[in-house]
RNA sequence: GGAGGGGUUCCCGAGCGGUCAAAGGGAGCAGACUGUAAAUCUGCCGGCGAAGCCUACGGAGGUUCGAACCCUCCCCCCUCCA
């Protein structure tokens, strides 16, 4: 069977490692204890997080055991490391709330009711610590020096560090000791800006206990255009349904670029990579298909099988059901062309307003005078100001079931009901709203 | 604490008394081409609108017919010195 090394080996999750051989042979050997740090600066994680939560999903697949450290703690602090601006402090209120809602969220990939899996939160013992204490046993440890040579201080110290951010380090290094004692952890896992603090645990946990602990980083995952992962023009892709919801998500991953497509299979879902190799030899109609495969799966992975398959429906409604061949990528539990013959899929349309995040009611008898459709454009906020409205309609982007606007001031009314008393307005291919009559 | 340099529309960044809703770039939106991809090309890109008006250039005052641009005070950031 393969070791979780080389599932992370062949998947790309490696970056840099401390000790690669010792490493592989420490996962291969036995049960390992791994953590990894989730920042709470928002309530919900987005996709950017997807890469050190599939790692924890992957060591317990293979019996280890992972730590989802919510830092809580370290949150009230700030990590410099990777930003260039000093980062906004949030209250404590705030925090408790995010590492509330993390919690939550993490329990969804990883069960931390199996193998001693384990989630916590480092505001239970930062909190509690004494700063002359703190200094006295932990803080001697640290050369500034040597801090100040770390690459993640390194660009800050040209716009400014401050003081507050100067003690991320030490208190992140502590968390791995803290870790180390209680836990019996032996590595730390995050993205590759943690490099320096993730060493500085390794060496404190050397000075003070004298044993050897690892790291491993992930790479910092861009789109092959050079842009972070799960930012849109419609904002962040959030993990959390509420945020962006399914179809959202799922959308997100079917958009992927071509060039990403196996890359991303890999990283973000479990299909394997024997299947996932193909995808080298996919063009045009079939590696949409593969991206239909990407798109299922993650969604199954973040919000379960039966809401992938609504996204999956929904998508079909709005652009066309494209089937995904039954021989391609066969553990993908993606509905084939056998199944969708049989049920309703393709034949009978959903209601649109089944489509979910954006349906709006609207009074029938506003329709009976006629709307201006610019204005139902900014009213709906497809649009953010009658202006942009009018000079989108102009251009040929506004559309009424379809129908493309002729003049931005064209007035909608009754007659563009249909018969499930719905309206469906777009602006340019992709973004619709609905609105049911009342 | 001292000396100097800065804070401009989503971001970067020009402007330094009227012709500035503010150059240029990026991001974004739409259209064309496609495969719900990329690249490319075209148009748009503060608000309301017919003209025109309103709101904006860190904050508060002031000078002026007129201020993003000049003066005063305050706040914030950077560099050097302590």
């Amino acid at each position: 069977m393969k070791s979780v090394y080389d599932v992370f080996r062949e998947r790309g999750f490696i970056e840099q490692i401390t000790d690669e051989s010792q490493i592989r042979d420490l996962l291969e050997q036995k049960s390992v204890t791994c953590y990894i740090g989730f920042d709470p600066t928002a309530a919900s994680l987005h996709i950017g997080s997807l890469v050190p939560i599939m790692s924890l999903a992957h060591l317990q697949r293979h019996g280890h055991r992972p730590i989802a450290l919510v830092g809580g703690g370290t949150g009230l602090i700030g990590d410099p490391s990777g930003k260039t601006e000093m980062r906004q402090i949030l209250t404590r209120e705030q925090i408790d709330h995010n590492a509330g809602c993390l919690k939550k969220q993490l329990s969804r990939y990883i069960d931390f009711n199996e193998g001693g899996a384990v989630l916590l939160n480092n505001a239970d013992w930062l909190t509690r610590l004494n700063y002359i204490e703190f200094l006295r046993d932990i803080g001697r440890h640290f050369s500034v020096n040597r801090m100040l040579a770390a690459e993640s201080y390194r660009v800050r110290l040209e716009k400014g560090l401050n003081f507050i951010e100067f003690n991320y380090m030490l208190l992140q290094a502590y968390d791995f000791l803290h870790l180390f004692r209680h836990y019996h952890c032996l590595m730390q896992m995050g993205g590759n800006d943690q490099w320096g603090n993730m060493v500085a645990g390794i060496d404190l946990i050397r000075r003070m206990e004298e044993k050897t602990t690892y790291s491993l980083t992930f790479p910092l995952i861009t789109t092959s255009q050079g842009n972070k992962m799960g930012k849109t023009e419609k904002g962040t892709i959030w993990l959390d349904a509420e945020l962006t919801s399914p179809y959202e998500y799922y959308q997100y991953w079917i958009n992927t670029e071509d060039g990403d497509v196996a890359r991303f299979l890999a990283l973000f879902t479990f299909l394997p990579m024997e299947e996932i190799v193909e995808v080298k030899a996919l063009t045009d109609a079939r590696l949409n298909m593969a991206k239909a495969v990407l798109a299922f799966e993650a969604t199954k992975i973040t919000h379960g099988e039966e809401a992938a398959f609504e996204a999956f429906e929904k998508t079909a409604q709005l652009f066309g059901c494209r089937s995904v061949e039954t021989g391609l990528f066969p553990s993908s539990t993606i509905p084939r062309p056998d199944v969708i013959g049989e049920t309703h899929i393709v034949l009978l349309p959903l209601s649109l307003s089944a489509l979910g995040t954006s349906s709006l009611p609207i009074e029938r008898r506003r329709l009976e005078e006629g709307i201006p459709a610019f204005e139902l454009f900014h009213e709906t906020n497809l649009c953010a100001s009658r202006g942009e409205a009018r000079r989108l309609i102009a251009q040929g982007g506004g559309y009424v079931n379809d129908r493309q606007f002729a003049a931005f001031d064209e007035r909608i009314g009754l007659g563009d009901v249909d018969e499930r008393g719905e309206i469906r307005l777009r602006k340019g291919k992709k973004r619709y709203v609905i609105l049911s009559v009342r």
